[in-house]
DNA sequence: TTACGTGCAAAGGTTTTGCACTAGC
DNA sequence: GCTAGTGCAAAACCTTTGCACGTAA
């Protein structure tokens, strides 16, 4: 099975704004426990990856400490709702998470169907078809997802030299 | 929980090339069984709709005959292994399929966040970009998915008149 | 203090799989 | 007749939930 955790630095930036994750959970009148703390903590050291649920247990259990499975499921919950992660779902049977990154822009995924890594594409040019949704359809337009799929830059590099390779 | 099953007719071409899916499952040297062909048929009587393996499995009892749920899925997977169908995921816990469309056009779906309906867009404006990202980074795109969510046409004249509704 | 959060185990829902039987080609 | 396909039940997974206990504010 591919493995859709992994990403691919793209160059900008990442810094993770740990106050705003506090002011929203205050917002939001949710506690911050410990456990909470080291799941956002997870996703901080670990920019550019697609965590999903079951990974962030791992992660958390390996550097820190024990933590129940459970509480890392509400945690992702909780989370995303106040919008601190996204979810995303790239069909491999679990959801996935990564920072919201709403602060900087808005941003697309590439995926890789032979090795399975991710790159995130900045560029949101979608705003010319939203206008024409609407215009076309009296469809207001409030969120989207756009995945490519394909073959990136070293999968194609590599091809040339690996021959019995299978698509 | 939002039923994203339902279709909206969008106008456009619905035929069904029966002929050209027996072909391709011809070309994979796949058997023509009266299981597949009545899970196919479900498809081709419910156009606009995305349908989900416990669907497809209703149906095709109602309609038809009793089948076994595991052979409606792994029907499910040939056909989309030979492009006959498409997987789409609406993030509502389970698979959807429809008709691969190929043949017409690619489309994108309008996801209403209020009722569910899911609207086909036709358009494909994505050439442009799809080849700004080979050339920004020699990632080459085989295939995409897009996905608008928001509210519909229908839904933002109700809610006009329906004071009391909720986001 | 007290409502909220956690951990555990059990349950829920979707999808896959093993195996004996059946049926296209 | 062979090989591929089906049906059933069990298993595998991911995710949610109930409940008793713990704890942040």
């Amino acid at each position: 099975m591919i493995d859709y955790s992994q990403g691919i630095e793209n160059g900008g930036v990442r810094v993770v704004r740990l106050s705003s994750v506090y002011r929203k959970l205050e917002e939001g009148s949710k506690r911050l426990t410990p456990q909470r703390e080291l799941v956002i903590r997870i996703f901080s050291e670990h920019p550019g990856e697609h965590l999903s649920a079951e990974e962030v247990h791992q992660l958390v259990k390996k550097k820190f400490q024990d933590i129940g499975l459970a509480t890392v499921y509400r945690s992702l919950e909780l989370l995303t709702h106040l919008e601190i992660l996204t979810r995303i779902n790239f069909d491999d049977g679990r959801a996935r998470y990564e920072f919201n990154q709403e602060e900087t822009h808005r941003h697309h995924h590439l995926v890789c169907v032979r090795c399975g890594r991710v790159e995130e594409y900045g560029e949101d040019l979608l705003d010319t078809l939203e206008t024409r949704i609407f215009k076309e359809r009296g469809f207001t337009v409030l969120d989207h997802e756009l995945k490519f799929y394909g073959i990136c830059h070293a999968c194609a590099a590599k091809r040339g030299t690996d021959k019995g390779e299978k698509i």
